[in-house]
DNA sequence: GCTAACTGGTTGGACGTCCTACTATTGGGA
DNA sequence: TCCCAATAGTAGGACGTCCAACCAGTTAGC
């Protein structure tokens, strides 16, 4: 069960209320810090159904990531690329998924500055349990319906976009 | 300037596309990835922008509420609720303002278990200036218009609703 | 070929978040 | 009155994220 204390009344909205009068932008404030509640929410919600399989939502993407990658392994630049993580989150990740015996680290056999990170048979076994749990709380976001669902995907694409996260393949 | 490195694809999204057919909710999937990833974008442009005044969003937002409180201080266990925070991350917060003289310790006169935490003149200042620095980059969420951040807020405030984060005082 | 710039990855440190466990204080009920 | 549960705050540790600095290997330019 994640800990967030229930709230009386949005205090970040009522700042941003005070706000309006004396500074400006507020509705952009409440969308951000809406962003940021609910990021919250759902991370303590999906570590919280993942903790009990020794795993966290990082960790688990990573997973992810290589289950469906053609050869069950990949550099971990190309994961960092793929995740948008930064160079040491990856390596941060890797040490945790291999002292777990998840993945693998093999050397590169042309670049050897290039680690291969490979996913191993119980990798692939936790990253399937770690997705039943998962599906199971729905994924922590809750409240939407399929339509809405598909709004809120949308916006947060085009935020994404606007701030440059794709850069398409041109 | 946040250190997300651009992406030729959304990764997730493709994960999701795969899960499609052997597993289920990969909508729902796509939605929570967008937020996290939202959020990261949010919270290292507004990081970013905080820097140079020696703050970080976390500690920005607990010298808002105290900025606004009516007695520019309040109790520990009061800045946790409003600002959604576990007591051990106040702590650290107020830690770090302390340290940086930016807000004081107090005693409550009548409960001695309970600690007052009061903003300084320095903090005051501090705020100000952090708040101007944040409008200049419109808390760095962009690529939305009017109604379509009115959209979000409307959509992520289901899914807090949903969750259970504001329980009206009914 | 040789040097300089670039790339891949790691280390160490800062920060924020949470959890568990603990101390101190308070207040309600036997 | 006294004891015990609830509350306020802190300490220590785990985790993920980032940055700065660094080393090893690779590639391009001269």
């Amino acid at each position: 069960m994640p800990s967030h204390h229930p709230l009386p009344f949005d205090p970040i909205d009522r700042a941003a209320k005070l706000w309006q009068d004396r500074i400006g932008p507020a509705a952009t404030m409440a969308a951000v810090t809406n962003i940021m509640r609910v990021q919250q929410i759902l991370q303590s919600s999906v570590d919280a159904a993942l903790r009990p399989h020794g795993l966290t939502f990082a960790r688990y993407e990573a997973l992810v990531l290589l289950v469906f990658s053609r050869q069950g392994s990949l550099p971990m630049n190309v994961m960092g690329q793929r995740l948008q993580l930064h160079p040491t989150s990856v390596t941060n990740i890797v040490d945790r998924l291999q002292a777990d015996h998840l993945v693998e680290r093999n050397s590169h056999p042309t670049d050897r500055r290039t680690t291969l990170v490979t996913i191993t048979e119980a990798g692939r076994q936790r990253q399937k349990v770690a997705t039943v749990a998962l599906t199971d709380i729905d994924f922590g976001l809750i409240g939407l319906d399929d339509t809405q669902t598909a709004q809120l995907t949308a916006l947060l694409t085009r935020v994404r976009r606007a701030a440059g996260d794709f850069t398409d393949p041109s």
